[in-house]
DNA sequence: CCAAAAGTGTTTGTAATACACCCATGG
DNA sequence: CCATGGGTGTATTACAAACACTTTTGG
């Protein structure tokens, strides 16, 4: 049998709830990834909110009336960091009663990916509350910022083996070492040299820039970049990312 | 340079936020998504809020403020269903700022899965505005709700080559024939019959119930059903559903 | 000429694909 | 005995995995 007691529902019960008691706070919390050629790091901020002062939070803030969620993240990323036109990608969100100790606070995750640089070290000195932990060493955070974080780094791991998104975290010109190591950190997994390239090969989405790196005391290796419009290209034709 | 102007944040701001026009209406909105052996089908609801006269909705509520997002969405599936105990995945938040007529509402999208049986269908005839709709009928939706189910849709096909929720949408016993048809009918693919059988006895999931079809004209079909706990046992030992 | 990392092919095993006939039941 | 869908095996091909030596540069 079906209870089916929603029969009685209108348009005024609507209004007058939306009016009242029935609203919340809403906010979102960013995973800013950045990659330094050996971490994987995400900017954390210390926090200066009971009970939680001395803890490290993620970054966010409260979605303010003329925004959706996707540009408050933006906001908060380019108020933090200085930096527009960044990938983000929603994650999920996170609506526990308990959650906030201020109140309720609904909060969307969102997690970006960002090349570490000196600008952006620079913000730590700029800042000292900022800080570039590395993702391995994370323990205890402010709220209910651990699953959050969880999730987002879940979403990443998922995500770096599904779209071409890692080139996001190198920089423009990258050897084919840097790119495995890459995905060797962020999974926690190791991959084979010959293998590696064999597949980036057929895969056929970066160009060789013909340039070479310099100032190794070794021999250096050959420089590519990620073609964006020649992935575009092949995703229309069905073609689908996978490492 | 890095602008980082968020140094004078504190807690006054964020209660002042709080408590001020920074709220919104915060709702859940789900896709059930249902299966009757043939079609797969979604419920959905004659919409009377103009300007959407008419048109179908999802079903969805607001959030009430001793519910978390999942609790909404449990208990707007029980309040259309009568079901309890389904399965639940959230999807996205969507937040535009002008999606809903009756002012700021941001609403998280869920989508769920249930067996389709006479139970479910005598819904449409106690409330004569709920259909269960072939999802490949679907045309025009009120609100954002094209986004929101085309989103849905996705994400039902994603999780089902990469978790073991078809069984969701069918009977406890089952023929290996009606486990393809889903696939073939959820994912609008071909599958070859040898293959899929032999894939399905690979994963080792199944439990033959030595039980055949009964009232059929012609060979009756051997009857399985899924083994939840042989799943769980093989996930923990790192084995990865994948069809 | 030494140290350090870059670059390169082949073999082997495993999983995906393609494909056609006999079987059991009800009418 | 006929119609209907159920059930089964093999050969081929493509992809994943394992593995070691030569090359180039700077110091």
């Amino acid at each position: 049998m079906t209870t089916n007691n929603k029969t009685n529902e209108n348009i005024n019960t609507w209004i007058s709830q939306i009016n009242t008691e029935f609203k919340a706070a809403v906010s979102v919390d960013c995973v800013i990834f950045g990659y330094d050629e050996n971490h994987l790091r995400v900017l954390l901020l210390e926090s200066d909110m009971p009970p939680f002062e001395g803890k490290y939070s993620l970054v966010g803030d409260l979605c303010h009336p003329h925004e959706n969620l996707d540009e408050s993240a933006k906001r908060v990323l380019f108020e933090r960091t200085g930096l527009k036109d960044v990938f983000l990608e929603q994650v999920k969100t996170f609506s526990d009663i308990d959650r906030h100790p201020l109140g309720r606070v609904i909060t969307t995750a969102y997690y970006s990916l960002v090349k570490l640089n000196e600008n952006l070290f620079r913000i730590e000195k700029e800042n000292p509350k900022l800080k570039w932990k590395k993702v391995s060493s994370i323990t205890e955070l402010a709220f209910d910022h651990n699953v959050i974080f969880d999730n987002c780094v879940k979403q990443l791991r998922y995500r770096l083996r599904d779209k071409p998104i890692g080139f996001k975290l190198l920089p423009k010109k990258f050897s084919l070492k840097q790119l495995q190591n890459l995905y060797e950190k962020v999974l926690d997994i190791e991959l084979d040299k010959r293998n590696f390239r064999r597949k980036l090969k057929a895969l056929d989405l970066l160009v060789d820039l013909n340039e070479n790196q310099s100032d190794v005391n070794h021999r250096p290796a050959k420089l590519y970049s990620f073609d964006p419009e020649k992935y575009e290209n092949k995703r229309k034709k069905g073609f689908n990312f996978e490492l």
